[in-house]
DNA sequence: TGAATTCTAGC
DNA sequence: TTGCTAGAATTCAT
């Protein structure tokens, strides 16, 4: 038998499409033959189709969801749309598919079933209720813009295989979804098929070596395969007495089914006769299980690229089926890949002088406005080279630089400017406004009235996303491109790129452009559309209060912090810098000594080729490049080696590690003391998922505490010139405080109210004994897992960590959840409320999404889920000291004091004391932080005061 | 020159 | 196989 004799049907039936492809000019279908070298997509990355199989994914999702839970309040039935659009949203998210089709079956009028009228004949009817949710599903699709194809006499695997052969042929790797085995056969290495395995969340990879190791064949015969054995669902019968096994024996015997036909003379046994006896149905099988690949379709793979979907129109759908979860997790996972620019910026840009510049103000820039200002700043302090204004009213370019300005603003002009910066009744917009706010600050324009940030506002929408530069906020949110759109009208300029790049769209201004004014301009302009969406966004969000309360009038208490800047000895660390660089040298002498030749001692892959060849020392844990050498590490081994050469050898690197690192710490430090002689750290408010702070340039976060000579880094941090003492406050153990007021677990809340030492209680009441008895062994036992709870710690970590057996360290989980039940509940609620609702929350309504939460990836699904148990305690208390650090700013204010805040470490506030207000500022600060939130248990605050940061310390 | 990797400092 | 960071050095690809 050859392909010839297989039954092919005409394929001249009608076609049907919807989706963007369905407006676009259509190729023929590519020619399967041709030299994919010459025809694939670019150099860019390989692209990829998804092709699902709409009719059979949905149906699986209909009998693996309870319809009862899915249905909506005028009581439509949605278990099927629900299932299916959960899935495509997983896939799109985990595989990151740049071309995507769903393919239906149009009817049961098939070819196949005109060869065989009981083809798919034993299938109960179509249940109504699934019926009547297929057109939702293509309601769902055709808001996404996913395309959908149908082809009258075909089923969906037909459709799929036509665009999968296209797909190889350009190059594409293509992934096929669909609950259908037949469509193993088209499993290769540039084409996998997601099978679902339970439900339709569950889908397995079946990849050439997946079908080989569950059918015993390859993807190519697995038509065969089933042809003998036959598909219950299609009412396919196969040989009566042949199951899979006997069937892959026979193809690999006789090299596939045509050879097994050949052959069928000489095969033995009841199965052979079985096998003689049903030939002609075996063959009706292949037949009928062949898929067609060269359907006349009307898109081929290149019309079904992914294009931004229509956003009021998935708010429509998604309402209409109440779904939403669902929808928040669309827009939580995808909306990174949601693309395509409509246009940019028709902006035309006033130049005032003068009288002018007031009016203009007054005129175009009365209510909201946006600015977007061009300079440098960091460190502190900054200056201005021109500030661009958008308003309702247009937009204007004031230059504000200095001498090499061109054509400066007159002092009238500056003045109204300066004046209408200061008047708080103006409101303004800017992106990330702290470093513009220090800039103008530092050319003396200092602002008031910011009422939003648009970097800030899209942070507390998404605070997961790596940056918020604005071109990407213009991108995601407003579906334009940061540029200047030119005027109908004039468009005599050909649309040129690089006519684009004389424009400095990267707003650094002088640099690159002759003119700042439009791309500066465009940038305001921008910036003041992006606050409407985003407050929208925010708004939906819950987190409107969040940045008008918190985030954004802290702005300018960070602000202030940087400006101040802390004070430090510079003899001192220089001196530091000495000590350390000789203990540097020293030691790695001496570890040369011991293994007889020089190597970089900072190069982990010649420590490995030392430690472990040269030394033979044994192996540690693995890591991406071989054999891991961290301290944990190198202290194990130091442990196995004792008293060899080696172990003099570890002494020494363990040693040179610890000294380098402070040698490394000072220098960064001593780079970055300003001429005031003080540190200006750069706080980043975006950038941590959970709400914290982080400090850069240089970050004062990590400053050494834990050992000694770390702490004399500490000794370099001194109060400045005019002040007494630093002081530095902190809160005690504020996330198990926060974990006790979350859980509410009795027992917990009881020992901060006790005001006993925490681990010491817990311990007493783990393991049962009086608080005086806890040993210090207990103690730090206690200590680790009452930390490692909040972090999603296991029974394996907590036994690494405390080198004990992973038996005694679930017992010791056990015995702890048994006294603290409520923790454990908590713990788990906070977990399953993420799945259904898409984010955790912290006590101030700070949300963080975690779409991987339902991933079928589980490394991903559990790391979200630490995540998920970790963001509310840390991100709760990063609230509780945000709240701190604005009393505490404006209670000094209020006072009349002198004394300044300089630093924030997470749970430490670090205060800068004018003389003769220690003690009314302790008292300021324990009441501001202590009474920053208002929890079930006591927020306890410690205050230490001296004249270095080492001396405040306590 | 830049990305990826490893290691370590802090909370 | 415990969360959130910043940053330096090395290595390797470009």
């Amino acid at each position: 038998m050859t392909d010839s004799d297989l039954l092919r049907p005409d394929a001249a039936a009608d076609t049907s499409l919807t989706g963007p492809a369905a407006d676009a000019l259509v190729d023929p279908p590519a020619d399967p033959l041709a030299d994919p070298r010459l025809d694939a997509v670019g150099d860019g990355p390989r692209p990829r189709l998804l092709l699902v199989d709409g009719h059979s994914m949905a149906y699986r999702a209909f009998f693996a969801l309870p319809a009862d839970n899915f249905s909506t309040s005028t009581g439509q039935v949605t278990n099927a749309v629900y299932g299916f659009t959960s899935m495509l949203i997983n896939v799109l998210r985990d595989e990151a598919p740049t071309h995507v089709a769903v393919a239906f079956d149009v009817s049961r009028q098939t070819f196949r079933a005109a060869e065989y009228a009981e083809y798919k004949a034993g299938r109960a009817k179509t249940p109504t209720e699934f019926a009547g949710q297929v057109p939702l599903v293509k309601e769902v699709l055709a808001a996404l813009r996913i395309t959908v194809v149908e082809k009258e006499g075909y089923e969906a695997d037909d459709v799929i295989a036509t665009l999968a052969t296209q797909a190889r042929a350009r190059g594409f790797e293509t992934l096929v979804s669909t609950g259908d085995r037949d469509a193993l056969q088209l499993v290769d290495e540039a084409t996998t098929v997601l099978y679902p395995r339970k439900g339709v969340s569950d889908l397995v990879r079946m990849t050439p070596d997946a079908v080989e190791e569950k059918y015993g064949v390859r993807p190519a015969r697995y038509p065969d395969l089933a042809a003998l054995v036959g598909e219950t669902s299609d009412n396919l019968p196969g040989v009566p007495g042949v199951g899979p096994k006997t069937a892959a024996k026979w193809l690999a015997t006789h090299d596939g089914l045509e050879g097994v036909v050949a052959a069928v003379d000489t095969i033995s046994g009841k199965a052979g006769a079985s096998l003689r006896e049903h030939l002609d149905q075996v063959l009706r099988n292949r037949r009928l299980n062949r898929l067609v690949a060269d359907l006349d379709l009307p898109v081929g793979v290149d019309d079904l690229a992914l294009v931004a979907w229509d956003r009021e129109e998935v708010h429509r759908v998604f309402d209409s089926l109440e779904f939403r979860v669902l929808r928040d997790r669309l827009f939580a996972t995808l909306q990174a890949a949601e693309p395509e620019a409509e246009g940019g910026f028709a902006v035309e840009v006033a130049r005032p002088r003068g009288a002018d510049v007031a009016a203009w103000l007054d005129a175009r820039a009365a209510g909201r406005a946006a600015l977007h200002v061009t300079g440098r700043w960091g460190g502190g302090t900054g200056e201005v080279t021109g500030l661009a204004v958008a308003g309702e009213g247009g937009a204007a370019w004031f230059p504000l630089g200095g001498d090499d300005e061109p054509d400066p603003l007159d002092d009238e002009g500056r003045a109204a400017v300066a004046a209408w910066l200061a008047d708080a009744d103006r409101p303004k917009v800017l992106h990330d406004a702290k470093g513009p706010l220090l800039a103008l600050a530092g050319s003396g324009l200092p602002v008031a009235g910011l009422v939003d940030d648009t970097a800030l506002a899209a942070y507390l929408c998404r605070p997961d996303q790596r940056s918020f530069d604005l071109a990407d906020l213009v991108l995601r949110h407003l579906h334009r491109e940061l540029r200047l759109e030119e005027p109908a009208g004039e468009a005599a300029a050909p649309a040129d790129a690089d006519d684009q790049l004389a424009l400095d769209v990267d707003g650094t201004g002088a640099a690159t452009t002759p003119d700042p004014a439009p791309a500066a301009a465009v940038r305001a302009a921008a910036v003041l559309e992006l606050s409407g969406v985003l407050a929208g966004e925010l708004a939906e969000r819950g987190g409107s209060a969040l940045l008008a309360e918190l985030e954004l009038p802290l702005v300018g208490v960070l602000a202030r912090m940087e400006r101040r800047g802390v004070a430090a000895d510079r003899a001192h660390l220089e001196a530091l810098e000495e000590q350390f660089a000789a203990t540097v040298s020293e030691q790695a002498e001496a570890a040369y000594a011991v293994i007889d030749r020089r190597v970089n001692l900072g190069s982990p892959k010649q420590l490995q080729e030392v430690l472990f060849e040269q030394l033979g020392m044994p192996k540690t844990k693995r890591n991406k490049t071989g054999y891991t050498t961290d301290a944990e590490a190198l202290a194990d081994l130091l442990v196995k080696t004792e008293d060899t050469e080696g172990s003099e050898f570890l002494v020494r690197l363990l040693a040179h590690r610890d000294a380098s690192r402070l040698r490394q710490t000072v220098e960064g430090l001593l780079k970055t003391v300003a001429p005031d002689g003080r540190i200006h750290t750069t706080y980043q408010q975006t950038i941590a998922a959970t709400g914290r702070l982080s400090s850069t340039d240089p970050n004062l976060q990590n400053i050494p505490i834990r050992t000694e000579e770390g702490r004399r880094i500490r000794q370099a941090f001194v109060v400045g010139e005019g002040y007494e003492s630093l002081l530095t406050a902190d809160y005690s153990q504020i996330e198990m405080r926060i974990m006790a007021h979350l859980s509410g677990d009795e027992g917990l809340v009881e020992a901060f109210r006790s005001g006993e030492d925490l681990h010491s209680f817990v311990g007493s009441r783990v393991f049962e004994v009086e608080p005086a008895e806890v040993t210090p062994a207990m103690r730090s036992k206690i200590k680790a897992m009452s930390y490692g709870l909040a972090y999603g710690l296991s029974a394996f970590g907590l036994s690494r960590q405390l080198r004990i057996a992973v038996d005694e360290a679930r017992g010791l989980m056990d015995d702890y959840f048994e006294r603290f039940g409520g923790v454990r509940d908590y713990l788990r609620g906070v977990v399953d409320a993420a799945r259904t609702t898409g984010y955790t929350e912290t006590i101030l309504g700070r949300r963080r999404y975690l779409p991987d939460l339902t991933s079928d990836n589980r490394q991903r699904r559990e790391m979200a889920e630490r995540m998920a148990l970790n963001a509310p305690i840390q991100g709760s208390a990063a609230d509780v000291i945000k709240v701190a650090m604005l009393g505490v700013e404006r209670a000094l204010a209020e006072e009349g004091l002198r004394s300044r805040m300089l630093l924030q470490v997470h749970d430490e506030l670090v205060l800068e004391v004018a003389p003769g207000e220690r003690e009314v500022l302790e008292a300021l600060v324990r009441r501001e932080m202590g009474g920053a939130a208002e929890l079930s248990v006591p927020l306890d605050v410690s205050v230490g005061v001296g004249t270095s940061w080492h001396e405040a310390g306590h």
